[in-house]
RNA sequence: GGCGGCAUAGCUCAGUUGGCUAGAGCAUGCGGUUCAUACCCGCAGUGUCCCCGGUUCGAAUCCAGGUGCCGCUACCA
């Protein structure tokens, strides 16, 4: 029976469209399984979508549709996610949506099963409640330290949850972290014990009320089953795991290996292993957290508007040339620097110059020199030995890459071949063999070793550029039993008679000036439209009462001294003159916009009469009054500042 | 602030457990070639290995301190 192997992406998060860097993420997981197809592997890949979750709930609600058809929109809808799959040619087995009816029951069964054993205990959650909204708010979701929906006061309370006794696990995780090869690449391990697992494992919380878009606890209505039960067994839940609509646990299980970006590492690395034990399942055998396509060295960002979009960037250069560019260029575990020049650069360079060149100096020479058929007679001489050496060496070392999942040095080896192919074409010049008829078996061998050397290299980079190398194989004359992974090493897989067929480019040459200015203009007016010069908060559509409003005690104060709170990078502290003649403080966060001296001896506005509250161990009796609003996405503040006329202690109303 | 990562040629990066004049690709300059997609081949460079100490016969590599960039995380009433 043939050895399976079962990798997997992320399963993302259908808010909004993908960009570059989930992109990154597929193509990389594609090459790799469609390198272990080659080499005989049964192979299992498996991608899809996390669909719950209380943002999918709002922006449905915005959009005035239901969070099942925003989510299909965006997973099924013309130019969505699968469409999105379907453009750079994924070969995804299976497609899992958190959504589906059997993974919804499965995690059901899950979390009662957890439930069941112990893992699962109901506890309480603290956090900040709004009334009239019924929702729970983590003190860094809260606006302006209110509810984020209504802008009224919360308070605090507690709020009935379940929690998965992760301490539990604590130890287990750290003894599967440091035994080895279980999350590379290994620099991440440190700072997974160092950051989480050290400090002490909390238990975690998994289910909420504060939504409904979600798995229901079955036995606990009002429940929600929260992200990580439900979006990390799907994994499980795609080969079957507690349903009937697949049958395949037995069969891919454990031999798992999932690809992730650096940001949920934590989550697999920690909690999904933890998971796994309560349930009594064996450890996948990898977790690889790649980098991240950065640009300029910062984060890709919607509100940087640079966000590279895809399907431009496939229209305009091919499918096979994206993909080829995006792990040739990046080492698959750390941060790689996205530029439009540096993808021109490497098309033009590896893919026009060197391959495509290459194949179509070749075929042109058979055709032109034999009319497009080799004669069987050969010459062979030490060179021919060299390359065909080369090959062998070149296929080793690029599997050992690929194995290591290390694509981009796997990539080098073929392109080292390619470049040694271009060289022997200089070495035995063919166009001085041709002026000689008695040189015919010397040229028809130098041109059927490079044709050999191509077919080599193809075979290395179908994972990657699979239509093209169709393409190319074809016109070397390689069917399909010479394309087989076992011949990529060997020389004279090809029949001694072969006949290519010189057909079109395959990668056209750039001109990487004209593309550039396109490209810039296109993203100069995509971020203008994604991106409103001036941005306000619409306004409240409920009214408040003539009482209400004058409960709240806007004072006019003069600021005495203003200084940093030590240990906290946007906290200000305020000693306020509010005419009483005692000094008042209040901690305001918006150091990120002011330095003190900037601000002392003005007068400014204030709300005395809110409860004081502690910030970083300082106690704050009111706030400050701002003005905010965003530029460009970026959010700007500007403290209300008024005539040093008006005394300390003036009442505005 | 806490934790972590990074810093090497103009650019993107390699440099394994400390060891010969610090490397590759791209870009640049010069030469060659004409089969090919203005392509290919050869040659040539250039470095305060972020800074400052220390350990050592010897440090890009190890240790202490500093600077800069990046990420995660905490406090923005």
């Amino acid at each position: 029976m043939k050895e399976t192997f079962y990798i997997t992406t992320p399963i993302y998060y259908p808010s909004a469209k993908l960009h570059i860097g989930h992109t990154y993420c597929t193509v990389a997981t594609d090459a790799i399984a469609r390198y272990k197809r080659l080499r005989g592997y049964d192979v299992m890949f498996l991608t899809g979508t996390d669909e719950h979750g209380q943002k999918i709930e709002e922006k449905a609600k915005e959009a005035g549709v239901t969070p099942q058809q925003f989510v299909d929109e965006i997973v099924t809808g013309e130019g969505g996610i699968l469409d999105l799959w379907k453009l750079m040619n994924i070969s995804n087995d299976r497609f899992i949506r958190t959504t589906d009816d059997y993974h919804v029951a499965a995690v059901q069964k899950i979390f009662k099963k957890m439930y069941d054993n112990g893992d699962i205990y109901k506890g309480a959650y603290k956090g900040k409640y709004c009334t009239p909204c019924e929702s729970f708010w983590t003190e860094s979701q809260l606006v302006d330290g209110k509810c984020p929906d209504c802008g009224r006061e919360v308070h605090d309370a507690e709020e009935e949850a379940y929690f998965f006794r992760l301490s539990k696990y604590a130890k287990p995780v750290q003894e599967l972290l440091e035994s080895g090869t279980f999350l590379e690449p290994a620099s991440r391990v440190n700072e997974m014990i160092n950051n989480f697992i050290k400090p002490g494992l909390e238990d975690l919380c998994v289910s909420r009320t504060s939504f409904s878009w979600g798995v229901p606890v079955d036995f606990d209505p009002g429940h929600v089953v929260y992200v990580w039960v439900d979006a990390l067994f799907n994994y499980a839940t795609a080969m079957g795991y507690m349903n009937d609509r697949y049958n395949d646990l037995d069969k891919y299980w454990p031999n798992v290996h999932h690809i992730v970006g650096k940001e949920i590492v934590r989550f697999h690395s920690i909690i999904w292993p933890a998971m796994l034990m309560s349930v009594g399942m064996p450890m996948p055998q990898k977790v690889y957290g790649h980098g991240w396509l950065v640009i300029d060295g910062g984060k890709m960002s919607k509100s940087k508007g640079n966000v590279v979009d895809p399907y431009v960037l496939a229209e305009k250069f091919g499918v096979d040339a994206l993909r080829f560019f995006l792990l040739r260029t990046f080492p698959f575990g750390s941060d790689g620097n996205f530029s439009n020049e540096l993808l021109i650069n490497t098309i033009n360079v590896d893919l026009a110059n060197s391959l495509g060149n290459l194949v179509s100096r070749t075929t042109a020479m058979v055709e032109k020199y034999f009319g497009g058929t080799l004669p069987a007679d050969r010459c062979h001489d030490a060179l021919d030995d060299e390359i065909s050496a080369m090959m062998k060496e070149c296929t080793e070392k690029y599997a050992g890459f690929m194995d290591a999942f290390q694509p981009h040095l796997a990539l080098e080896e073929a392109f080292r071949l390619i470049g040694r192919a271009n060289k022997y074409i200089d070495e035995s010049a063919p166009w001085v063999l041709a002026k000689d008829e008695a040189n015919r078996a010397r040229l028809a061998t130098v041109l059927y070793t490079l044709l050999e050397a191509i077919r080599s290299a193809l075979t290395m980079l179908v994972p990657f550029i699979p239509e093209s190398c169709a393409k190319a194989f074809e016109q070397i004359g390689a069917d399909a039993a010479a394309q087989a992974w076992e011949k990529a090493g060997e020389y004279g897989v090809l029949p001694a008679e072969v006949s290519v067929h010189k057909g079109e480019t395959l990668f056209p040459r750039i001109d990487a000036a004209a593309m550039l200015a396109e490209l810039e203009a296109m993203q100069e007016a995509a971020k203008k439209a994604a991106l409103p010069a001036l941005e306000v908060e619409p306004l409240t559509e409920e009214t408040i009462d003539f009482d209400t409003f004058c409960k709240s005690d806007l004072r006019a104060v003069k600021i005495k001294n203003c200084e940093a709170v030590k240990k906290s990078d946007k906290l200000l502290k305020f000693t306020l003159d509010d005419g009483t003649g005692t000094d008042r403080i209040i901690l305001s966060g918006i150091h990120k916009y002011y330095e003190p001296d900037q601000l002392i001896g003005k007068t400014a506005v204030a709300i005395l009469n809110l409860p004081p509250r502690k910030m970083m161990g300082v106690e704050s009796n009111g706030m400050l009054i701002s003005a905010v609003h965003k530029e460009k996405g970026e959010e700007k503040l500007h403290l209300m500042l008024i005539d040093d006329a008006v005394p300390a202690g003036a009442k505005l109303c």
